[in-house]
DNA sequence: CTACAAAGTTAGGGTTACTTAACTTATTTG
DNA sequence: CAAATAAGTTAAGTAACCCTAACTTTGTAG
């Protein structure tokens, strides 16, 4: 039985290693889900049993092709939903996480059918992650580079914000940064990695930390 | 702390005795909820700890001030989930309860105040049920019969089918029956109480247990 | 009014998922 | 490379919710 909880488990170990990529620590699961190590260690048992990850002791986490295909379904439901939240009932850039997470769980394949539907088989969730296929397939993402590594002087575009939480979806609409906006990169300072860029004609700065997450696509050199 | 099997211990409480008036009895919520009558008393003892029931052993469950209050707020869910399904994702019929029913638990007020905008805040479900205001308010239903209860020779319109089930939302569609569609009263058959009513020019034959699930409002008498 | 059936409750046990505390393994650093 | 630290695991216990089986209460039919 694939419960909720190991739903949780599964979406995490696949978002971990969307980016790190390779094995998943469980330590890292434990932080997202907020859990106890000794939780994730005892869950990593049951999932394995289930031919749903590779696990070995001591050794890190990673996912088979079944908890894969899992991953990708729940994947698709939380985008659809996030999607359709904003798109229908008009709910903020910020809000549609927490309640596309609450969702996820209690959607059936036939509900969320409809709403691909509904919504014209869209490819990108409001992140700009790209929405598990029916069967299971991800759209092609554009080539993206970090903003943290991108070229002084260049102009970008905002592709995919890699973080999901309230806070920084509140921020970044508030300085009027919105998925497809036009990123011109000013400077960069070695001090702390921070970056200076010019946004609607006003320039900002971001944090390392913030620039690691906003991935860009080149619009001019 | 509510937890979501309170939530339809709850909600099934306020079903049950909306129709049967008075005291609900641990069967009737075993048979509703599918569990065994032993869950349903130590549920019994737990929500009468935390006030949302009045329940003294053997002697039957109503619901506290408190409890009719949570009811209605699940109730709100529910209802409104099955309208915004039909309305404006197009399911039918005989699918929206069994969504709902999924949804229901995971929808935060503010969600729920959204999806009861986005429909122009409806005063009935697709069943013809009330749907409880945010204060907590019933809109006023029309004065209604059961067609069991009806005059021979008279005509109706469907207001309410007070039943969820997928069978037999299925199978009022398939005649042809829809809620505000006219119903005259063509014969009753005492023998086993089944009505004979006209509906679209058809003639059709119910059973008592049917008549009895459709509520109707005079036309003409 | 007794006795029997139906309804309701209690006792004991199982599952899932979590916790803290104690312990083991792996990694890093002087 | 030894020792300290970080990461990971196991053990024992808790909470919710469910079950079956045994028992008690209630209501009713003779």
């Amino acid at each position: 039985m694939v419960t909720i909880p190991k739903e949780d488990y599964i979406k995490a170990v696949f978002t971990i290693s969307f980016n790190g990529n390779g094995k998943v620590s469980t330590k890292d699961i434990s932080e997202k889900l907020e859990v106890s190590n000794a939780a994730t260690s005892e869950m990593a048992r049951k999932l394995s049993l289930q031919g749903l990850i590779n696990y070995e002791k001591y050794k890190g986490i990673s996912l088979t092709a079944k908890g894969e295909k899992l991953a990708l379904k729940i994947l698709r439901r939380h985008r659809l939903w996030e999607l359709f939240l904003i798109q229908i009932l008009g709910l903020s850039w910020s809000e549609v996480h927490d309640q596309a997470e609450r969702l996820e769980h209690h959607t059936t394949e036939f509900l969320i059918d409809k709403i691909d539907e509904h919504l014209g088989f869209p490819e990108f969730d409001p992140h700009g992650h790209p929405i598990p296929r029916k069967n299971g397939q991800l759209p092609k993402q554009p080539e993206v580079t970090a903003l943290s590594e991108a070229k002084i002087g260049s102009s970008y575009k905002l592709v995919c914000v890699k973080d999901e939480s309230k806070e920084l979806m509140d921020y970044l609409t508030s300085i009027g940064l919105q998925l497809h906006t036009e990123i011109r990169l000013i400077n960069k300072l070695s001090f702390d990695d921070s970056v200076f860029v010019q946004i609607n004609k006003k320039q900002i700065s971001f944090s390392k930390k913030i620039a690691d997450k906003l991935s860009v696509s080149v619009i001019k050199n």
